[in-house]
DNA sequence: TTGTACGCGTTATCAA
DNA sequence: TTGATAACGCGTACAA
């Protein structure tokens, strides 16, 4: 473990200043003489140079990293969220550093201190902090902000949204006019925005056809962990079974849940969808996999990705960009869990 | 967006020094009086001091950044193995880069590259690469690195390995120990030693009991996507069921895969398990929400990304540890996806 | 076209 | 107990 090589060393190596050696070697636009050029590129390969980023990032102030904040990489939503972002990030040489709050607003707080200690000028967040000090400095020492999936209201901060409400529409609607009337809807704890958004969509399209809405919602507070959801999914469903007069079609806040859903009405010898319909809502893989194979609302999960990180790397290089929002729209993935009443 | 405070613009604020700053903030042991002390600390706070990590790392040479390389977050054995790698460097303040190097050695070599610009001073990798000379200029210039998964041939490169081989076999004599004699193993392409070591153990099995092994292997190049596993296993139970005797039981080198050979067995209207067994390999938590549910080997994902990032946690405080490998042993998930024959 | 010299923010060494 | 100063590796005015 010897010590890397410098531009000194190289100045040093090839007879010249370190100033030419940094201005060959930084790809510098900076006239340099082609025999000196060579020379000095020829020596940096072969002494193994390899440029110390801290020591540039510590003169130019620019990072080529970025922050990614969302709830937990164990639930397939953000791991695709997170893997269009890093694809897209490394498209552009940039690196991504993963971080889960677990719902944890002291977590979330921890991980913006350390991206503003590291220098860091780039974050795309999924907050679960309500609050805004926090983004407030971020904005201050000349970090750029992109919000997704849980909108931060604050200047400054471009979101890329999705249209839950919508989706909660859309889903209650499909099932209405598949001759559904009694219509349940189960849901982890409404503590977020998003989750507001998709049962108050659901609870419009009821009431607008004059149905009575049946919700079960979980009082857990979250864990987000597939397991979870998906006991979660179970036991809104068995209490769903209790009722006096059952649904006939339960709708479920994220397809983690859904599965949930439908094996408990499988253990219980309830057919789907002959004899209750299911519909998700996330729109993530597996759906296509189980059996069978989950209706949902589709939510654009690595393309949000991708675009979070291109809007971000836009703004960050100080491209002036209007701060822009982006509305994501809902669609229907139409498979097999759903049939006419 | 005004200038970050700075140690200088507190040492002027509190007439003191910027080294006695500097010795408050950074908890050094260094004796400072404890009037100065307050004062520095208070107007710190005032000022908003953030400190710059890049100028302290500059300095000092320790990094509190790792590194994660892995075929892809959207295969969620790899999204376990980050989530327990990022929950043990978040409990010692350390902050994690995630690479996906979508089975490119390119995209590797990249990323390791980038590994050393930016200083960091410990990996944890799942390589795809044969070649090891980027290993060796890692360990030469200081940084700790942990093999997980895939085994690497190198000095100094501590592994957590997984039992493979025991795994194909345990797996392959679960079945025959159910009475099965027609066993078909179906796998991606065999072109990692992992891949390897499960089909040998498979044919080893099958060898012991003196029955005729029933492999089909995908030559696709390899995505890593639970959708192209999904098909490849449905892909590759049709060519196993043209066979002119067809398997009574089939062993899948992954769970996504082992879904897609589920769904095509039930298209064709054959009962899991009752007309055909299915079991798995990895041992993830969808297997546990599809129906049958999935009977599987598990790997223990989450816990070998804790374990990989203590082991790197302890290498790199310079314990002077041992070079210890670890190799984890298989389990059988017994579920409900195989029956006796 | 080249080199000198400074500063980025921090910590460590040395002297007071 | 404190402070001045020299690094760490790099890029860049400025001067030559």
């Amino acid at each position: 473990m010897n010590k890397p090589t410098t531009i000194h060393d190289i100045a040093r190596a090839a007879n010249v200043s370190s100033a030419t050696v940094s201005r060959v070697l930084s790809n510098s636009s900076y006239p340099v003489s082609k025999a000196k050029r060579e020379r000095i590129l020829s020596l940096a390969e072969e002494m193994n140079y390899v440029p110390n980023l801290l020591g540039r990032q510590l003169k130019g102030s620019k990072s080529t990293t970025i922050g990614v904040i969302v709830p937990s990489i164990m639930n397939p939503f953000y791991s695709s969220v997170l893997f269009g972002i890093e694809e897209i990030a490394r498209q552009n040489n940039f690196t991504v550093i993963a971080c889960n709050s677990l719902h944890d607003p002291l977590l979330e707080d921890e991980y913006i201190r350390t991206i503003l200690e590291k220098q860091i000028k780039g974050v795309v967040i999924s907050s679960i902090s309500s609050d805004k000090s926090q983004f407030k400095s971020m904005i201050k020492a000349g970090v750029h902000v992109i919000a997704i999936d849980q909108k931060i209201e604050e200047d400054q901060i471009s979101q890329i949204e999705f249209d839950y409400q919508k989706g909660g529409h859309l889903a209650t609607k499909f099932l209405q006019s598949k001759g559904h009337t009694r219509i349940g809807y189960v849901t982890s704890k409404v503590d977020r925005p998003s989750r507001k958004s998709i049962l108050s969509g659901y609870m419009e399209a009821m009431k607008l056809e004059g149905l009575e809405p049946l919700v079960e919602e979980s009082k857990a507070d979250f864990v987000d962990n597939a397991l979870s959801e998906f006991d979660t999914g179970k036991m809104l469903t068995a209490r769903l079974l209790g009722r006096p007069v059952p649904p006939t079609a339960i709708f479920a806040c994220n397809d983690m849940m859904a599965f949930g859903v439908i094996r408990e009405l499988s253990e219980r010898n309830i057919r789907v969808p002959q004899d209750i319909s299911v519909i998700g809502f996330d729109g993530i893989d597996l759906g296509q996999m189980i059996n069978p194979q989950l209706t949902t609302i589709k939510q654009p999960d690595y393309e949000m990705g991708k675009l979070a990180c291109k809007m971000l790397l836009d703004k960050m290089n100080g491209a002036d960009v209007p701060a822009y929002d982006i509305i994501l729209q809902p669609e229907l993935l139409e498979r097999g869990s759903v049939e006419p009443r």
